[in-house]
DNA sequence: AATCGTTGTTGCAAATTTTGCAATGATACG
DNA sequence: CGTATCATTGCAAAATTTGCAACAACGATT
């Protein structure tokens, strides 16, 4: 991405900061360094005096600024010009979401970018909210909506979309387990619990649970899938983690009931992901401008 | 390297044919294809279409051949702007030189060279041939003048410079050796051999004798460097092959002589050679068109 | 109609390049 | 002097690009 260096170089030229622009392109310092190196040694001179103390330009950099605008903005005018010509953006977006973003966020999403972009094909899939970042990775799909993991590979692109609270539940139903939650303490250590399996819904429980310092849970069952686990506190079998979009969708909804003051969850994180490559494709940046 | 992308699309615009521009620039009909790939995603539209028995410019791939075309001129005007300013080329040229190459050209290299650049510093490293691709892979120098390997990385370029011919030697004083060979039928199972030890001259001699089909050689002794081996002749050790030019300029030429009509080896390809990537630097450009 | 020869595209592993982290060197500021 | 900044570099890990081989499409030829 050659692109890419021109505009670092354009903007370290302002700044005359290495750190900062640096930052400001979602790159290390020492990416910026090699990438003007690259730059000063294949043009054969020096770019930037960098004194240790401060970066300024050398007469060759100026003049290199000026071709690195001049590049930039007939790229640009080629875009613009190539868009017009289209007059509308048309293609194919794959697109993946999770189950959870389909309930909440998506219906939105696609509303505004089809009345954008009406020819444009949308394909959606649903699936796994842990399958979200594989599938982009693999380029079975352009986009994906999901909950944002702890960690995320420098290879995708993460935009934060909204939050998505998450709350504990329990049946409303006359059981065991209803009437263990309404006593004045509850005894955590006792009352059956339902996990979700695997993923970023996990990990929020598992934080959640260690807070209460009340030693192992009593897990009646782990589920994959916030739907089934929605059911499965409506069936009176425990008390689990949802989030809440889930909860208010569910066709059990009437059958449980939140639990109040028993700590903080931290919410989801839903955003859109896509690799950080295919930032330039001109379908995908729409949709990102989009929403 | 988006350069070189605009470069081969341009070529591409011109043949209208994947495989000859593929040729032309010494990659891979795939890499061209996926190249052109590369930009049409990123633009959104096809730039060329493909139909199997013809590829013909889109409305927009006429547009981007213009920008294209724009671009590469700009950078090129970039440069000659930069080199006008610094009057001269200067800077450090690291260059590597197997100890056969010294001998034969080398010299005349590097005055032509100095001539047009002389405020280029030259360092020169001479050492084993062996080495003088890995000293440019690890970028302990910018080039190298070496002999040509049979199998090449592709990371590295080869430009050839000439051929070093070989020649079979064996001692002029009269030695058992000395004898051996002035026989009508030279009885080769019996006469001990000074061997290359690794390298170019290794495989070439290796193949010049299986071609006798004399079985096993009778080997005196493995010897790095070919000035070594000279020597090793000229005291009538036994018989071996080394580049004419290292015989020539051996303070022991007198004492051995050549063996005619004993087969042919093919000659050494000398040549310079340089990382890909590093094609790109304008003092290493200047010193390949100063070749 | 079946087969062959061309030509561009794709799966895949290997080669090559780029990246960030941690360590370094250099310098200003307390 | 010690500490804090700031750019650069070694190094291993991560990401990208490449070529080969297999393939698919299609015209030409038998």
């Amino acid at each position: 991405m050659e692109q890419k260096s021109l505009k670092m170089f354009c903007h370290l030229a302002q700044t005359l900061h290495f750190g900062k622009t640096a930052e400001a392109h979602h790159v290390s310092a020492s990416t910026l360094s090699r990438a003007i190196q690259r730059i000063e040694t294949e043009l054969g001179c020096e770019l930037l005096l960098r004194d240790n103390r401060s970066v300024v330009l050398t007469e060759a950099g100026q003049q290199f600024l000026q071709f690195a605008q001049q590049q930039l903005a007939q790229w640009q005018s080629l875009q613009l010009a190539l868009n017009d010509q289209q007059t509308q953006l048309q293609g194919k977006l794959h697109i993946f979401c999770s189950v959870t973003a389909a309930y909440s966020h998506l219906p939105s999403l696609l509303d505004s970018f089809r009345q954008q972009h009406p020819l444009v094909e949308i394909m959606l899939t649903t699936g796994d909210a842990a399958d979200a970042f594989e599938q982009v990775q693999q380029q079975a799909v352009d986009l994906a909506i999901a909950v944002k993991p702890e960690t995320l590979s420098r290879m995708f692109h993460f935009q934060a979309l909204a939050q998505i609270p998450l709350a504990v539940i329990a049946p409303t139903m006359a059981c065991q387990v209803q009437q263990a939650v309404n006593q004045s303490v509850i005894p955590w250590a006792n009352i059956p619990m339902i996990l979700p399996e695997h993923g970023v819904a996990r990990k929020r429980f598992d934080y959640w649970y260690r807070r209460k310092q009340q030693g192992k849970p009593n897990i009646y069952a782990t589920v994959a899938g916030h739907e089934a686990l929605v059911s499965m506190v409506a069936l009176g079998c425990g008390v689990g983690i949802a989030p809440k979009v889930v909860v208010e969708n569910s066709p059990v909804k009437d059958r449980v009931q939140y639990l109040e003051g028993v700590g903080d969850i931290a919410p989801f994180e839903l955003g859109i992901c896509c690799l950080n490559q295919s930032r330039e494709q001109s379908l995908i940046q729409a949709f990102l401008r989009a929403i």
